[in-house]
Formats: structure tokens, sequence, C-alpha cells
DNA sequence: ATATTTGTACGACAAATATCGTAGATAATA
DNA sequence: TATTATCTACGATATTTGTCGTACAAATAT
């Protein structure tokens, strides 16, 4: 048992969003995408990618001379271990408590609200 | 401008969610709190505390020979920051994306779904 | 007065992460 | 063919965090 599971740091994560939206890419492609956050070596992306992919967090085909890079886990499940993570961390476990602060917060866009609505109305006629 | 935030690491946050609950606290009530999650040493628990002091998390005063800790910020601020992070990280900035994880998660009790409905109703209440 | 307990301070060390430089291989080009 | 460009592989190094051990000071107990 006990399939530990592997969380991306920081910096993984957003590698791993930027192939979400678009898989399989380059290092040179991603690390382009990242230009636009951060200035950070090619290498430095190379390497990351690299380690990404022992850690079983990517994998990769040669496609000429490159690789082409692709997520082994989908966008949703990770998000959730890592949400599931955070409340626990952060909030004590109380998911409640957690939308309590973000419904709060003066970025969530009466858009956002109504979305969140949506999704609750949703959820209770299933049940 | 930019006062940049100083936010807790892993081992800091469970320190301040101790803390929370009733502060002031000395290292040494920190420290037995914390045995009951995981087994680390006094002075390791010291460490933290006067690290994160030296950062600004945590302020002290001295009471008899030992030190009385307390957080510098308060719990609602550091979590709100904490997951406006998390969500920038971790959901491309889509608080609704979040709270569609969290509500389709199984974790999520059926008596916290209807606090999260009960919070959203009193918003729009607000408004 | 001496020994023990209780606390802080400080330095050492390991692990994980992030960062990059350089070397070497292959492909494209001049 | 010789040069340049493009990639990967492989260290080297810095930073941050977590972890203690040891030393030292002060209070307490014997």
């Amino acid at each position: 048992m006990s399939k530990k599971k592997i969380l991306p740091t920081a910096a993984e994560l957003e590698i791993l969003s930027i192939l979400w939206e678009g898989e399989p890419l380059t290092v040179k492609e991603i690390h382009q995408q990242l230009q636009d956050k951060k200035d950070i070596g090619y290498t430095t992306a190379l390497k990351i990618m690299q380690n990404m992919t022992s850690k079983g967090l990517l994998k990769r085909e040669l496609s000429g001379k490159s690789h082409l890079y692709s997520s082994v886990y989908k966008k949703e499940d990770t998000q959730s271990t890592l949400l599931e993570r955070f409340v626990d961390s952060a909030f004590g476990g109380s998911a409640s408590s957690l939308v309590m602060q973000l419904l709060g917060n003066s970025k969530t866009t009466e858009k956002e609200l109504k979305e969140i609505k949506d999704i609750i109305s949703q959820i209770e006629k299933k049940q």
C-alpha cells in the first residue's frame, strides 16, 4: 500500500500549469512561456523538467533532437490533492472556513460569486 | 510601497496554528503540542520560532527566564494571503474552479456544504 | 555551595530546490 | 567541410528549511 503522492513545488507547478493548457511541449516552449512571469535561464527550466521526469511528474518522448514533455497526472487530480493538503494545513481541515475567506476577499469578483452559486445549486439537485 | 509579505512555511504554519488557538505561549508549550503531530526536538521548535521572530512572523516578550511568543499577524490575514497565493498558483487565479474542486471532493461533508451555502446567501443579502 | 533543571544562543549539517555554466552531441547552414 | 545553432547531460553552487548538539546562563533544589 501507500503510494505516496509526489506533489509539485511552486516552480514545478508553474510548469505544470503551462503544460495543462496544451501538451506536449518542448523545453524551449515552456521556457519561453515562463519568461512572461520570471526571468530564468534555459538550463534552469530544463533541469527542473528533468527532475520532474525523474520524480514521475512528467513523461517525455523523443521528437527529432528534442523531447516533448507532458504531465503524468491530470490537472484536476493534482489540484485536488494540493487543495486537500492546503485545507488541512492552512485552515485546520475546514473547507467552509476556506470558502468564507474566499468570499470575503475583495479579489473575488461578482462573476465568480455567481459561478460558485451555480455550482452549489447543481450539487444540491444531484442529492 | 511594496512591503513584501512574509509567508510561513509548512512547519511555521503548524506553530502559528497552535498560537492562534491561545496566545501567548512558551516554546515549551508549543513543543508539547507539536508532539501530538510529530516528534521533533525541543531545540528544533525553539530554532524555528527564533527564525520566525527574525522574519517578523512572531513577537516575544520576556517572562521570567523564558519567552512568551505570539503571532504578529492575525489568523484571517495570514490565511487570506496564503489562500490568494494558492488560488493563483494552483488554480490559475480562478476562485470558482477551486470551489468546484472542493465541492466535488468527497471529503467535503454535507454539513460543510450547507455552511457554504449560508455564507453565500448572506453575502448576497449585503449587496 | 554544588548539582540539577530549564531555558536561550549559536553553530553544524543534511536535504530539497533553484539556479546556471560548461561540455558534448547532433543538426542545420554557410 | 567548417561553423554555428540547438539540445541534453552533468556537475557546481547558493538558498532555504528543518534538524540537532553543545555551550552557557540563570534559577532551583539538594
